[in-house]
RNA sequence: GGCUAGGUAGCUCAGCUGGUUAGAGCACAUGACUCAUAAUCAUGGGGUCGGGGGUUCGAGUCCCCCCCUCGCCA
């Protein structure tokens, strides 16, 4: 058995998240996570709400609450749709959590007690009338090149030249429109990665089996330019961690936090220390995970993110944990996806164009929304979201392949031998023959899936699900009853137990409707089926069953003619 | 502008270190079956593998140039 640790990158808090970001990394954690407790591993899947910086802080002014009452609210909300699309996290943690503050900090002490962090005096644009210092893209003004009156601080969007704040002319606050703005020197702390970049490029250049996606970004800022930068991890912000020099204070850094990206990733390791906390374990239940001189030197770890997410993950977060000093677990595999677009378009937020994760369950249940965004998870390349094309896959694959299957078969089974598990007759060469194929695409489905091809891994199990219904049309158990009722009852026999297979391997695809065909089937045995032949007898003569309703329903056209309407634009 | 990835049947995509008539699912056509959610199963049509050069006995697969898409960076 082996230990296995997954972590998701952690949603922003200020607001619900789409089908494309839960597609990059949630989503596939899950399956993932899913498929290897099925396989008998130890797991640990951990993921929370990123919760720090000015963003956050905006969208609780906004929503007229205070910051800390808004995230909490928030972080309930993402709770519950990760419950309702069946995440199984063992923990959803919160990056504002008093675990992360402490283990931030004692992150940031232990980098400067090795001499990794140096403070920097630089000049910032204060905002009076705000009063708070002001990101560069929080401040518009007019561009200097090109006159456009809209110009960010970072960059005119009007003629694509980068901009320093101090150049724009009529600089202004976007927060409150105030031109009451005036330079403050501020003093920050940065993490010196330059001087671990030898270490951080030799730890690279060992993961010769991560995608070339991902090394190829981490190579990219390594070596570009000037290389590998020094990174502020501060800021002067309210809400946030505290600056602190492990439990101490920190000379200099009173009223300012750590930036929203040194925190986060630290609550993988926070949220994991939530876990233990939440049931009632102490610390050495959560550093045999994360603590290699503590019991980890066994555990494997996994992470899931969309591109965006990969520098941090291969640099600046490992930047931490390396120059810690300390025996923390270093990710083992990064898996990392495109993005996937909306109608030929992308996902927009801020135009609520897409569709977001509480509207989709709004609209149907999670299985249907889980079996179409893996079966085409954009990891190759960028994929596309369609109505047209999530109906038809929906409507073929879980409707008419796997859903008929099982309501073929348990009705046909009820209607001639009624609802126990016919006894009579034994299997013949066509039996046989099904049991090997459906052996030897289980070892197929299984590599896909420990290797985390998600298509792929889709893709066979699909192919499984026809391998029933090829083996039905063969056998016709509806002919064979009239001449040989014992011969059917072999037949019958080995489709119920077949249903059983399917809801064991369908699982972490689509758990709602495995559920189901068990409870149908009366049946709590979820032992993977490694050995076929035997999983192919599982369910004994004479066991009871039940006709389940139907799997799954059919999108019909005018619903997907309604939808598309609904989600082109404005979210409502 | 630099860099990554991609451009393969109407649609969504597989095609590892170059090697027999380029594959799958959907859609389409025909046939079979009638247990089932008008579901299932079989067969078939359909591609000059973005364009142009080159290496090779042989290239979707390697090299060069060009065009287009996406993202990152500047």
């Amino acid at each position: 058995m082996a230990r296995i640790l997954i972590t998701s990158a952690i949603p922003y808090i200020n607001g619900i998240k789409h089908l494309g970001n839960l597609v990059g990394s949630q989503l596939p954690a899950d399956l993932f996570a899913r498929f290897n407790r099925a396989m008998g591993h130890e797991v640990m899947f951990i993921c929370a709400t990123d919760e720090h910086g000015t963003p956050a802080e905006l969208a609780a002014a906004k929503a007229g609450k205070p910051v800390a009452e808004y995230c909490a609210e928030m972080h309930q909300v993402q709770a519950e749709i990760a419950r309702g699309f069946r995440l199984s996290f063992d923990h959803f943690g919160r990056s504002s959590s008093a675990r992360n503050h402490r283990l931030t900090q004692h992150f940031a002490g232990k980098l400067a007690e090795n001499g990794l962090i140096r403070e920097v005096s630089e000049k910032m644009i204060f905002s009076i009338d705000d009063n708070r210092f002001l990101p560069d893209r929080y401040i518009e003004g007019t561009c200097p090149n090109c006159g456009y009156d809209s110009a960010r601080g970072d960059q005119c969007d009007n003629c694509t030249k980068q901009l320093d704040p101090t150049d724009l002319i009529n600089p202004h606050s976007t927060i409150s429109g105030s031109t009451n703005l005036e330079m403050r020197e501020t003093k920050h702390l940065y993490l010196m990665q330059r001087a671990l970049k030898d270490k951080l490029e030799a730890w690279i250049d060992s993961k010769t089996d991560w995608p070339v996606l991902t090394t190829s970004i981490a190579k990219k800022w390594l070596n570009d330019g000037d290389g590998l930068q020094d990174r502020g991890i501060t800021r002067d912000l309210h809400w946030g961690i505290p600056v602190m020099k492990g439990d101490q204070p920190w000379p200099g850094m009173e009223g300012k936090v750590f930036y929203v990206w040194f925190d986060a990733p630290i609550e993988y390791i926070a949220g994991t220390a939530e876990w233990a906390d939440a049931n009632g374990l102490g610390d050495e239940a959560w550093e045999r995970w994360w603590r290699t001189d503590k019991g980890a030197a066994d555990v494997t770890y996994y992470q899931f993110m969309g591109k965006d997410n990969v520098p941090f993950h291969t640099l600046s977060f490992p930047a931490t944990i390396l120059g810690s000093g300390e025996p923390w677990k270093l990710v083992d595999y990064l898996k990392s996806f495109n993005y996937l677009n909306y109608d030929g378009g992308q996902f927009s937020t801020s135009r609520g164009r897409g569709v977001f994760m509480d509207q989709a369950l709004s609209i149907l249940p999670a299985d249907y929304w889980r079996w179409w965004l893996l079966s085409h998870a954009p990891e190759s390349s960028d994929a596309e979201f369609t109505w047209e094309n999530f109906q038809a896959s929906v409507n073929k694959d879980l409707a008419d392949v796997l859903g008929n299957l099982v309501s073929r078969v348990t009705k046909f089974a009820r209607s001639k031998f009624g609802e126990v598990i016919p006894a009579g007759g034994s299997f013949g060469a066509q039996e046989t023959a099904l049991i090997a194929d459906i052996g030897a695409r289980l070892r197929d489905y299984e590599g896909h899936m420990a290797a985390m091809e998600v298509r792929k891994a889709a893709a066979e199990l699909r192919a499984i699900w026809v391998a029933g219904n090829e083996y039905l049309q063969a056998a016709a158990p509806w002919s064979v009853v009239k001449t040989d009722p014992e011969q059917a009852q072999a037949q019958v026999r080995l489709a119920l137990n077949l249903i059983r297979i399917y809801a064991v391997i369908s699982a972490p695809f689509i758990p709602d409707a495995s559920a189901a065909m068990m409870s149908a089937l009366n049946c709590t045995d979820w032992s993977w089926p490694a050995d076929t032949p035997a999983a192919m007898r599982l369910l004994p003569p004479g066991h009871a069953f039940a006709v389940p309703e139907n799997l799954f329903r059919k999108i019909t056209d005018e619903e997907r003619a309604d939808w598309q309407a609904r989600f082109a634009g404005i979210r409502n």
